[in-house]
DNA sequence: CACGAACTTGACGCCTGCGTCATCTTTGCC
DNA sequence: GGCAAAGATGACGCAGGCGTCAAGTTCGTG
């Protein structure tokens, strides 16, 4: 009835495997990767067992796919964010301010990215968070060879900020309310100046 | 015969201990806390399902005893470390040389901490890698009283260095020969300089 | 309305892990 | 050397996950 274009037997299959990506979502972020079994992600989403093969062959097909969406979606916005920065500053602060705001409006998803980061690396040397890191590696070298910033080891610069990302994206959630203004100003001032530079003391 | 003090009986049972606990750190490191099983680990000692049990009441005792041993031997290194540091570089410069000199000496280790870091925080706020961040808070919390270090938010700053840390360790053994030097001199500068203090053009 | 295609369902056979425990082996002691 | 206590062993019953598939249900179409 309400339903717009393609008919309904359409928009229940797109219905069903969204229902599925943020059930397993969910599943892999309370319980972790290993632990988690393809019947803790059908029983929560209400559908039967078998129809989750339907969708996806196996455990590990279902979790490649939601790192990818994560990874994806995490530098879409990153890379919108910093569209317009100027300045070295701007570049790591808006980048900052987009996760951190991107995390507070969707805790699963960071739930299931903090949980499951060992298991991402050690699973998968090829997709979504190397992806991006490269992503980040790249802006850095770009960024260097401008003179933007100093002739840093991107490699370590770039699993530093992402290590960083994740760690204040864990507590600052777990502040009232949500500290994204107070975690942007300390990765920020931390990249840009050491701990020097993220002083609150008046000055 | 060779057996020193306390007899074969005594001797037998620390040396199953230790190499149950062994094996645990390699097969957790390997599979992840969650898809690990009792039986990989009896299995990769030699000894029979049943023995595990004589030793170790489940799974989630031994995860527990590996974190506890893990988190203390990291704190005892680091304290060692520094404690002649008498500036706030030599404070962070000797804590990362003698955390990163550990993990090169102690792949399994490092295999272990970095593969299960999301479960360790999800499955006890209570032990271990809280403790080695309340230890560094404490210390920050000094520094900052002293005035060797500026007003930081020294629980997002613990945390950015162990989070830094463990990206670091995790890099720099992946380098050939390890990395030791770098990475210490990376996080070093980080922390005290911001990225303009690890700027590697010459000056 | 009726029929076939598309999709869902859950029971099925198989497998593997769990924690226990009766039995066997080793050690300490006289 | 012989005996009792300590410890190791692995088979056992139970539980639950895996991927499949025959049967049932729902949707789209003439």
């Amino acid at each position: 009835m309400a339903t717009s274009a393609g008919g309904r037997r359409e928009a229940t299959k797109a219905a069903n495997r969204a229902a599925i990506l943020r059930a397993a979502e969910e599943v892999f972020g309370e319980l972790g990767y290993g632990a988690a079994t393809v019947r803790d992600i059908a029983r929560r989403t209400g559908l039967a067992s078998g129809t989750f093969y339907n969708y996806f062959p196996d455990k590990e097909s279902i979790f490649r796919a939601l790192v990818v969406e994560t990874g994806d979606e995490a530098r879409r916005r990153v890379a919108a964010a910093r569209a317009g920065a100027g300045s070295a500053r701007a570049f790591v602060e808006d980048a900052y301010r987009a996760y951190f705001a991107y995390i507070v409006e969707d805790p699963d998803r960071h739930a299931f990215m903090s949980r499951n980061a060992g298991t991402v690396r050690a699973l998968f040397d090829d997709v979504a968070l190397p992806a991006v890191t490269e992503d980040l590696a790249a802006d850095l070298r770009a960024a260097v060879a401008r003179g933007d910033l100093p002739d840093v080891d991107v490699e370590y610069t770039a699993g530093a900020m992402i290590a960083v990302g994740l760690e204040l994206g864990a507590r600052l959630i777990e502040r009232d309310p949500p500290d994204v203004a107070g975690a942007t100003r300390f990765a920020t001032g931390l990249f840009l100046g050491g701990l020097a530079g993220i002083d609150r003391r008046p000055r």
